[in-house]
RNA sequence: GGCGCGGUAGCUCAGUUGGUUAGAGCGAUCGACUCAUAAUCGAUAGGUCGGGAGUUCAAGUCUCCCCCACGCCA
């Protein structure tokens, strides 16, 4: 047995996200943790929300709520619509947690301890008005360069000139609109990458297997320029971990909060931590330190390319600089961006649709497989109504769906609810055997490989292969002549539906567990032949008539949300 | 501006280290069937693989230039 740790990319907790940031990390990673669990491998799936830094303080102040107020709720309504899409988290964590907070202590405490971090004082803005330091991209002003008057300090969106908070004439508070700020001095924590670079770059060149997307992105920031380079770990923050060194006090320090990138990723680790606790015991390390029986675990990543820096880079460089046996990446699975309609996805903008929209609209079921068939995997790609109703109605109602019903209904008409005996399989039957042997290997090779696309158009030509024999082997005509035989094919098609139920589940549980809970099959191990597989349903076993397993998307439901999701959310 | 990923049938996408007549699904057209959610099954049509030059016996696949779209620039 496999042991697999599988993490998806930690959700911000600043409001709902949208289905292209579903799509690239939470959905294929939930994807392939209930296949290991179908295979029979230990999984432990994790993930968590961001709660930190500064746009959680200020959409927290928007709300006119305390900050860990705001971020309570949240990690509610997230974990609500979590399981709403039915992610199969172990533990859906917080990066807020004390396990975190204790957890990027230590590492913080490494690293000083092997010389790793050192000390900068720096020049900040500090706004009187708003209590508080500013980060460059919440200064506001007149760009000298072009003379667009809301230029960020950090870049001006106008002419895209970067900027430098000082350069910008008339500065205010993007916060408050103050202009009562000043510039102060102010010690920070910096991690010194750049030590680590040869050690990164040795470690990413082992990594042969990776995707392209993700190699690229890594081996560009290690090399660019002047290459990696050391990166700030700590803010003038209220909310954040408290930087310390271990668990003691780290002199200069007082006050301040580490980074939210520093203690983010962290958090895939606290979590493991969250989870033990929550299930009542402390086995965690079994899947973190190497020398704690973490050797033969596989770890498995699954991100958006645009966290592919972190992921490659910045995190891994905390593990290494711990010189200490923590668990690192096996495999990075990134993915690109899903389109709507055109244009991008955008949270800031509110456009495209949203998880919490998009479950009030249909079932977790349709919008998993049209996201998984469709992911962006090698390039990005489009969502639009049209596709989306096309996909979902001719894979799920017109392939599947009606296959359930049309063996089902066909045999209660004639046989009754239960499954009938006669027959015995003949050249038809043995080409389907051969072909679903083949098509299962593949489809499980895929799975294996996370090739998401490929592992869906198996799994739909499994469906489809049903079909293919049903009309070849036509039991409404059969029956005419022979009834035993009829009786065969559609026992063989019941069968096919329990094996549909098995093979399906990863992509669309809810479906599998609707169409296991008519079949009754007594058997859901995953096949490792079709011939067993489709002689599992005893004669003389009940069954019932599912419902329709999938409603058509209609015309005007398309037009309808077209018109609804045109425009921006709010 | 620099860098990165792409530009393959009407649409969404596959195309391993260059090698026989470039693939899939959808959509379209025609046919079969009538058990089923007017579903299914079969067949057909559709591409000078963004443009140009080059390397090679052979290039969607390598090199160079250009055009277009998107992304990143700590």
């Amino acid at each position: 047995m496999q042991r697999h740790l599988i993490t998806a990319a930690i959700p911000y907790i600043n409001g709902i996200k949208h289905l292209g940031n579903l799509v690239g990390s939470q959905l294929p990673a939930d994807l392939y943790a209930r296949y290991q669990r179908a295979r029979g491998n230990e999984v432990l799936f994790l993930c968590a929300t961001d709660e930190h830094g500064t746009p959680a303080e200020l959409a927290a102040a928007k709300a006119g709520k305390p900050v860990a107020e705001y971020c309570a709720e949240m990690h509610t309504i997230q974990a609500e619509i979590a399981k709403g899409f039915r992610l199969s988290f172990d533990h859906f964590g917080r990066s807020s947690s004390p396990q975190n907070h204790a957890l990027t202590q230590h590492f913080a405490g490494r690293l000083a301890d092997e010389g790793l971090i050192r000390e900068v004082v720096e020049k900040q803005v500090y706004s009187n008005a708003d209590g508080r330091f500013l980060p460059d991209r919440y200064i506001e002003g007149t760009c000298p360069n072009c003379g667009y008057d809301k230029a960020r300090g950090d870049q001006c969106e106008n002419c895209t000139k970067q900027l430098d908070p000082t350069d910008l004439i008339e500065p205010r508070s993007a916060v408050s609109g103050s202009t009562d700020l000043e510039v102060r001095e102010t010690k920070h924590l910096y991690l010194r990458q750049s030590a680590l670079k040869d050690d990164l770059d040795a470690w990413i060149d082992s990594k042969t297997d990776w995707p392209i997307l993700t190699t690229s992105i890594a081996k560009k920031w290690l090399h660019d320029g002047d290459g990696l380079q050391d990166r700030g770990i700590t803010r003038d923050l209220d909310w954040g971990i408290p930087v310390r060194r271990g668990d003691a006090e780290w002199p200069g320090m007082e006050g301040k909060v580490f980074y939210v990138w520093f203690d983010a990723p962290i958090e895939y680790i606290a979590c493991a931590s969250e989870w033990a606790d929550a299930q009542g015991h402390t086995d965690w390390e079994r899947w973190w330190r190497t020398d704690k029986g973490a050797e033969d675990v596989r770890y498995t990543q699954f991100m958006g390319k645009d966290n592919v820096p972190f992921h490659t880079l910045s995190f891994p460089a905390t593990i290494l600089g711990s010189a200490e046996p923590w668990k690192m990446v096996d495999h990075l699975k990134s993915f690109n961006y899903l389109n709507y309609e055109g244009g991008q996805f955008s949270t800031s903008q509110g456009r495209g649709v949203f998880m919490d929209q998009a479950l009030a609209l249909l079932p977790a079921d349709y919008w998993r497989w049209w996201l998984l068939s469709n992911c962006p995997e090698t390039s990005d790609t489009e969502f639009t109504w049209e596709l989306f109703q096309q996909g979902v109605n001719k894979d799920l109602a017109d392939v599947l769906g009606n296959f359930a019903s049309r063996v089902t209904k066909f045999c209660r008409s004639k046989f009754g609810e239960t499954v009938p005996d006669g027959g015995t399989f003949g050249p038809q039957e043995e080409e389907l055997i051969t072909n679903l042997d083949t098509r299962i290997a593949k489809y499980s090779e895929m799975m294996d490989a996370m090739e998401v696309r490929k592992s869906a158009q198996e799994l739909r030509a499994i469906w489809v292969a049903g079909n293919e024999y049903l009309q070849a082997a036509a039991p409404w005509a059969t029956i005419k002549e022979d009834e035993a035989k009829a009786a065969m094919q559609i026992r063989l098609g019941l069968n096919l539906i329990a094996l549909y139920a098995v093979l399906s589940a990863p992509f669309i549980p809810d479906a599998a567990t609707r169409m296991q809970d008519a079949m009754q099959p007594g058997d859901t191990d995953w096949p490792t032949s079709a011939r067993a597989a489709l002689t599992q349903l005893p004669e003389g076993h009940a069954f019932t008539v599912p419902d329709n397993l999938f409603a058509k998307v209609t015309d005007d439901q398309r037009e309808e949300w077209t018109a609804q999701f045109s425009g921006v959310r709010e």
